[in-house]
DNA sequence: GTCTATAGCCCGATAGAC
DNA sequence: GTCTATCGGGCTATAGAC
């Protein structure tokens, strides 16, 4: 919720420890794959104080969710809500639908671009497989990313796709903001195959300049039809 | 490797009998999330048998995908095969390179509807969750389904479309094919985001049918760009 | 708030009778 | 080939001292 600063109390700074080797415990290994005693290890505090902080194992796998969620909309929040703001989405605007077509089409790129670099980059490595693992498998967590993110940009993107193509129905814009988010979650989800059959060793600067230049020329195919 | 026939010895039963138990308590709970106790309790067979039969449970787990792709093997191999021929592909042929583009179209339509009823149809249910598991998470097993029927499938992909847009090059062609597959499988690995943001309840005849044309249309954008 | 210690359970693997 | 019985170990959760 509110914790940015290293921590001002002891419990905080406990409840810190605790979640940052929680995640990527869970992350690598699943729910099922991780135990309790290894993430109070790799902590370094006592395997008690997760039922004490957390309630039990449950309870510590649900608030790596919320303090991803948190985090994530700290970062791209303020973004989403400048690019609904360009695009004249905010609701104080009456209905100013008709934006620059190509400030949308900008628009795409950078979301996708966003969520390729969260998906594949370095820093968010554990989350995207914390947030794949959730897709695949959805627990209660699946809920807190849900309404936390992944609806809301599915629904910005159905809307821009919608007001660049007027002629699409609402069921088909809301297709195509899956595909689009389909054609960028494949890197993450299949990143062994891919890497496999582009002979890459990993998704360095390069290979995801060239990833994202694809999807631009995907996303063009798209709207020139 | 040959079973079709319910089995003749009963120690071949007996090992298809946990194979199927197997398949479906891995599909649903994970490597991990199973327990060969469960396993056995399902099949109806003593626990002590999996160790006889199969080694440990990892022995147990990589028999499931051997299974899995010997029988995707025989069931798309040949029309796979076909394909290749249609297409002019098959070794035998010198280099018949420019067999009709409208062709090599209903190729990539026929290769997306098989993916896309194995991955979200009803048959290949546990299969799917067993393939995206490893896709996911890769232990040993993802080699089985790399080498036994994954790779081929991008590489046919990557040949096609090399074919239909002659001006690609090697590394764009196999990218193409990759944003192809991402297309396809966001419907089984975000399934539950994807049901959620289309108000579905499920995968029936009808919204696959929906998908289905989605994807025919964003494969023509590509191809007539 | 933090710790030690342990209860209670389920797991995977194996030994040995049949 | 199939079974029973069990061993050794790791797990989650909790009780209770400090």
């Amino acid at each position: 919720m509110k914790m940015d600063a290293p921590a001002k109390t002891k419990s905080e700074e406990t409840k810190l420890l605790l979640l940052k080797a929680a995640t990527t415990a869970f992350a690598y290994d699943g729910f099922h794959g991780t135990s309790l005693k290894k993430i109070a290890r790799e902590a370094g505090v006592n395997q008690a104080l997760i039922s004490y902080h957390f309630g039990n194992k449950e309870g510590l796998y649900l608030a790596v969710f919320e303090t991803i969620v948190g985090q994530i909309q700290t970062q791209v929040g303020p973004r989403v809500q400048a690019l609904q703001a360009t695009l004249g989405i905010h609701p104080s605007s009456a209905n100013n639908c008709n934006p620059d077509p190509d400030s949308l089409k900008q628009a795409l790129f950078s979301i996708a671009d966003a969520m390729l670099e969260l998906l594949c980059g370095d820093a968010g490595h554990e989350w995207a497989l914390l947030i794949t693992r959730e897709q695949v498998s959805p627990t209660e967590a699946f809920e807190i990313l849900y309404s936390g993110f992944m609806g809301k940009m599915l629904g910005l993107v159905s809307q821009v796709m919608q007001m660049l193509k007027p002629g699409l129905s609402e069921e088909e814009a809301k297709m195509f903001a899956i595909l689009f988010m389909g054609q960028i979650i494949v890197f993450r989800v299949s990143r062994t195959a891919v890497l496999r059959h582009m002979g890459w060793q990993g998704y360095g600067e390069g290979e995801l300049a060239l990833v994202e230049q694809q999807l631009h020329q995907s996303i063009c195919s798209w709207l020139a039809e």
